[in-house]
RNA sequence: GGGUCCGUAGCUCAGGUGGUCAGAGCGCACGCCUGAUAAGCGUGAGGUCCCUGGUUCGACUCCAGGCGGGCCCA
């Protein structure tokens, strides 16, 4: 087939969607891993998404890293095999589940009915993947959904099972108590997320007791509390060892409280009888308010601990286990009873008579009134503060121990961190900070929930003896199943599992437990579970374990990164990652976090149809750093397209163009000379190279992303530019092809220097540049090598270049045209200019339009200075005097002047007859440009242009406006740029085309010139329009006078 | 309250180890170019580099404290 590259499609939508459809006719994905599958591993782990929301903006983010990177390793030789993931289980799925059946409760699921609710959980998963599949492949991410791991399918349960059995047989996994914002009404605790929506200002009692110590019940310690339901379940009482407290007399009592509280809670009455530290009370037993646990030496004492606030309250705690976190962990610390005489619904047991079936926030009455018969009850008021309700139903949440289950972590806490010192962060500081804080900070893992959709926990529990055993696989199961039949073919999801009842080696029956896991552990454990390992795939969990490479969001320290590198400890004694990438949060314009529930997210498949998926990776990838918290914006996405990516259409476009006409192949020969500007856009290409690998593999994109800017900015607005007119002129020269040969080399060296970071742009670009010989795809390419340097000339090209700029600002400073020739240009001379061949300063005068550049020593002969006086210095010094050395100044030698003030550092004046001293800070510098020049500097760099114009430079001036002109014609007549065309004229333009008539026609590729008036001419064009005002447009532009010099032509194509 | 990140032109953001680093892109204004052309280029205006101290010959850059914002956790 023949070498025709084409133009590159602009409607990205419609670009992307063809190079869509080729990678999947022509499997190129799958191909891509094919091809490397004996190549050295890059080992990718895809963080599963919860499947229960539609994908949005800012789930972009990590994604696109997830796929830049396995591409850039693929094209570097890597075998980059990459499974996808679905997280299905899990409360939000369950409430995704529940809002569509407009029930919101335990009690209504089971009603419902268990096996119908998680049918329909799995209906909803379904369809949330086939959502986040159309986003993936929509954007161009690689990665094989033909093969995912799904946490919902027996095989992976079955694997999950064995990792519990495995953590069990360590010893690890134990049952206990963990107090969680529970709801009574809907019989469920509550995650964080919906506690955090149910916080409300509420009013509450405020109530302070009595508990007399046991040595001295005189002395009462007292303890203030806003929950006086969790009264009987006291069992402690919690002081602050280092902070100081007193005994008070207070209206004839005698109390101990902490002193930073005295003022607030009792005021000035209080008399001070002594002060004590706190460790003094430590031990001490005081009487119970309700001695519900009898003959326990444990209970009813005073302990230390950390939490007790002198914000708030006594500076004692009043420490009930079952009713709050820090108390529970105190009491398992303390070894101090449990009490708990509240049940489920929230309503007190027959333990505390009492109340006995009263709702708890209903008992507080009853018990302060019988606290105040006892003498015990202080104080009691209200209090108005911030309290979590229920936010389905309302329901004031208790903070309750329930039944749990474990894994002991913290066990494994020194291994964990020990391994997490092996992780390369990125950035390092999560590694460090967040992370390494939370690991040191770490807490046994609470594992179940009480919940229906997830992976069953693998307990059975005999209901005679009491016995208990922990599955691990479906085989043992079935070993022990009292309906082998059954186990062999259950579904491992409840309710069907828990129909399953296994042999007791007492002869009783046993029953699963109720809870399901923590859906953390499910995609915590996907290093090992997405294998069905052990059960299979030995060698393949092996060759792919640990990762090289993962990356997710900043939330998912505490989350993915967590649970991966606890399980991967437990099960294997080793990180399962060696390397992060973590990704900032996405943010709406507004700086407003994104997501479903705030109702600004933003769907990303219009944004791609709009705009192209490339234009949003671009954008995303060239911003900021991953890590950063980014504001999405839709117009950054349409920058990122009209900016760069249309610049790289463009240069290939042009390549395109030419080559087309020419019809250039990559196979004709290289000349063997070749231009200096080729060599440094060769030169050039293997920098870009060396500098997007070597950012690429320090994981720094956001860099690599400016590389590659820099470099297409030099390729478009330096080479291209200055090629062009090698390119118009028919015929091959030397010149020429080896112009193609570069751009061709550097495009196609662009293409895949940017397969990584905009797939589809650049496999267009490859399949229009490749030859039979290359890849089918870019992405089935080696990454460039990086060709040979010439440093020297790249030296000497940004030299002229900065020149060039010089010049050209100069031009503009002058406000002459760049279309008016000029004579020369003057440089400075710097060290090394001289070396800088003609060549090349040969593209500088071409590109500023002078005859000549020429370097020299020093532009001062081309200004002088001008001294003015200054009279700050001048008139504190000399007074009266001043504005007579002003007038002085002003007729004196400046340049002689200053000469002298700059060598001696001072100069003396004749001023009326006497010499005055003038120190140079009398005086103030500036300088005046020789008539007909403009100098320009900057920093070392000095240029003067010679503006002045002679009757060649004016005619040729003219000459170029009037080709200009015909030009613009040319195409407002709708020529192609090949078109051959006989040209007429007439009026007072007449002359030009008298003086030049061989050049307009090379220009403008005219056969003949006529004067007069061209017979059957398709477009005429008059010129006779005032060229002092702006503001026309294009056509009236292109009819005003050239150089106030009227006329008209006629254009007609030439019949070929 | 603890941890952590951030606070630089109207906007989005760069600014190894302290000394032309006060920058880029976009936007705006004004020009230029025109056979890549519903593209390209240049110039300009605009900033107490959050604040206050400190270290230093010298701090946007280091240290301390504060203010504001985000996230995670209590």
């Amino acid at each position: 087939m023949a070498f025709q590259p084409r133009k590159i499609e602009k409607d990205p939508a419609k670009r992307e969607r063809e190079v869509l459809r080729f990678w999947e006719e022509n499997r190129i994905f799958e191909r891509s891993l094919e091809n490397t599958g004996d190549k050295p591993k890059f080992v990718f782990y895809e963080g599963p998404p919860t499947a229960n929301g539609t994908p949005h903006f800012a789930h972009l983010l990590a994604r696109l890293y997830k796929d830049l990177f396995p591409r850039y390793k693929t094209m570097r030789g890597y075998y980059v095999p990459r499974k996808a993931g679905w997280d299905c289980h899990g409360l939000p799925v369950e409430i995704e589940v529940e809002k569509e059946l407009g029930i919101k409760s335990k009690p209504e699921i089971l009603s419902y009915g268990v096996e119908k609710f998680v049918e329909k959980c799995k209906e909803s998963v379904r369809f949330y993947i086939g959502k986040w599949e159309e986003m993936i492949r929509r954007m161009g991410f690689w990665i094989d959904l033909e093969h995912p791991y799904v946490t919902m399918t027996d095989d992976y349960i079955e694997t999950l099972w064995w990792a519990i059995k495995r953590i069990h047989e360590q010893g690890l996994l134990y049952r206990g108590h963990k107090v969680l914002p529970y709801c009574p009404r809907c019989g469920t605790p509550l995650s964080s997320h919906e506690v955090a929506q149910g916080y409300r200002t509420t009013a509450d009692p405020s109530v302070f007791v009595l508990m007399p110590l046991v040595e001295d019940p005189e002395v009462k310690v007292l303890v203030w509390t806003t929950t006086p339901w969790t009264l009987p379940s006291n069992v402690a009482l919690a002081i602050d060892p280092a902070a100081v407290y007193a005994e008070v007399r207070f209206r004839g009592e005698r109390l101990i409280l902490a002193v930073p509280r005295l003022q607030e809670v009792l005021g000035e009455e209080a008399e001070v009888l002594r002060e004590f530290r706190g460790e003094e009370l430590l031990g001490k037993e005081y009487e119970p308010l309700y001695p519900l646990v009898a003959e326990q030496e444990n209970a009813y004492r005073i302990v230390g601990a950390e939490f007790v606030s002198m914000e708030e309250g006594t500076g004692v705690v009043h420490i009930a286990p079952a009713f709050g976190e820090e108390d529970y962990q105190l009491g398992k610390e303390e070894n101090l009873p449990f009490v708990q005489p509240v049940d489920l619904s929230g309503k007190f047991t027959d333990a505390f008579p009492l109340a006995r079936g009263l709702f708890v926030k209903e008992a507080d009455p009853l018990i302060l009134e019988d606290l105040r018969k006892r003498g015990r009850l202080f104080r009691a008021g209200t209090i108005e503060h911030e309290y979590p309700f229920c936010w389905r139903c309302d329901t004031p949440l208790l903070y309750y121990a329930l039944d749990s289950w474990f894994i002991a972590t913290t066990a494994k806490k020194e291994e964990i961190i020990a391994e997490n010192e092996t992780v390369e962060w990125y950035p390092e500081h999560v590694g460090r900070g967040r992370f390494g804080d939370f690991l040191h900070s770490m807490r046994d893992w609470a594992l179940s929930r009480d919940r229906f959709w997830g992976t069953p926990l693998p307990v059975w529990e005999c209901k005679g003896c009491g016995e208990m055993v922990v599955i691990g696989s479906r085989a043992e199961l079935t070993e022990r199943a009292v309906d082998p039949e059954l186990a062999r073919r259950v579904e491992l999801h409840r309710p069907y599992i828990d129909r399953v009842k296994l042999r007791c080696d007492c002869g009783g029956e046993m029953e699963r437990v109720p809870h399901v896991l923590d859906t953390w552990f499910d995609s915590g454990a996907m290093h090992t579970a997405q294998w069905h390992y052990p059960f299979e795939n030995r060698e393949l969990f092996r060759e792919n374990y640990p990762a090289d490479f993962i990356c997710e969001g900043l939330d998912q320290t505490r989350g993915w990164f967590y649970t991966l590198i606890v399980t991967g400890v437990l099960l294997h004694g080793k990180t399962p990652y060696k390397r992060v990438l973590v990704t900032g949060l996405g943010l709406d314009e507004r700086g407003q976090k994104m997501s479903k529930s705030r109702g600004n997210a933003i769907d990303p498949l219009p944004v791609a149809d709009r705009y192209g998926a490339d234009a949003i990776r671009w954008y995303l990838a060239a911003e900021s750093a991953p890590w950063t918290v980014r504001r999405i914006s839709l117009e950054g996405v349409r920058k990122a397209r009209a900016g760069f990516l249309e610049t790289v259409v463009n240069c290939h476009d042009f390549f395109a163009l030419y080559a087309g006409i020419d019809g250039f192949d990559p196979g004709m020969p290289v000349p063997e000379e070749r231009p200096l500007l080729d060599r440094w856009l060769l030169s050039r290409t293997a920098q870009a190279v060396e500098e997007v690998t070597g950012y690429l593999d320090a994981y720094k994109v956001v860099e690599a992303c400016r590389a590659l800017e820099r470099y297409v900015d030099d390729l478009s607005n330096w080479y291209i530019r200055l090629s062009r007119p090698r390119f118009w002129g028919g015929g091959w020269t030397d010149g020429k092809l080896s112009g193609y040969h570069s751009l061709y080399t550097a495009l196609k060296t662009l293409a895949a220097l940017i397969a990584p970071f905009t797939p589809f742009l650049a496999e267009a670009m490859w399949r229009s540049l490749r030859t039979d010989a290359d890849p089918e795809s870019v992405h089935l390419a080696p990454w460039p090598e990086a060709g040979e340097r010439d440093r020297v000339l790249e030296g000497w090209m940004a030299r002229v270049r900065a020149v060039a700029e010089l010049g050209l600002a100069a031009r503009n400073r002058a406000k002459v045209k760049v279309r008016q020739p000029l004579r020369r240009l003057l440089v400075r001379m710097r060290p090394g200019d001289e070396a800088i061949p003609g060549e090349l300063w040969e593209l500088a005068k071409v590109e500023l339009n002078v005859k000549e550049i020429a370097l020299v020593e020093d532009l001062d002969e081309l200004r002088r200075p001008v001294l003015s006086p200054n009279f700050a210095s001048l008139g504190p010094r000399l007074g009266p005097l001043a504005p007579k050395v002003a007038t002085a100044l002003s007729a004196a030698d400046h340049a002689a002047l200053r000469e002298v003030l700059e060598k001696e550092g001072k100069a003396s004046l004749r001023v009326e007859g006497r010499d005055v001293e003038l120190l140079p800070t009398d005086v103030k510098v500036s300088w005046e440009t020789a008539e007909g020049f403009v100098l320009i500097e900057e920093g070392d760099d000095a240029v003067a242009l010679d503006v002045r114009l002679d009757d060649e430079l004016r005619a040729e001036g003219d000459l170029r406006e009037l080709i200009h002109r015909i030009q613009l014609a040319r195409k407002e007549a709708g020529f192609e740029v090949t078109d051959r065309i006989e040209l007429g004229y007439e009026g007072e333009i007449a002359e030009i085309f008298r003086r030049f008539p061989e050049r307009i026609k090379g220009e403008v590729l005219a056969v003949s010139l006529v004067e007069g008036e061209l017979p059957g001419a398709e477009y005429t064009v008059e010129f006779s329009g005032d060229e002092g005002d702006r503001r026309r447009d294009e056509r009236e532009r292109l009819s005003t006078k050239i150089h106030g010099k009227s006329g008209k032509i006629y254009l007609k194509r030439v019949k070929r």
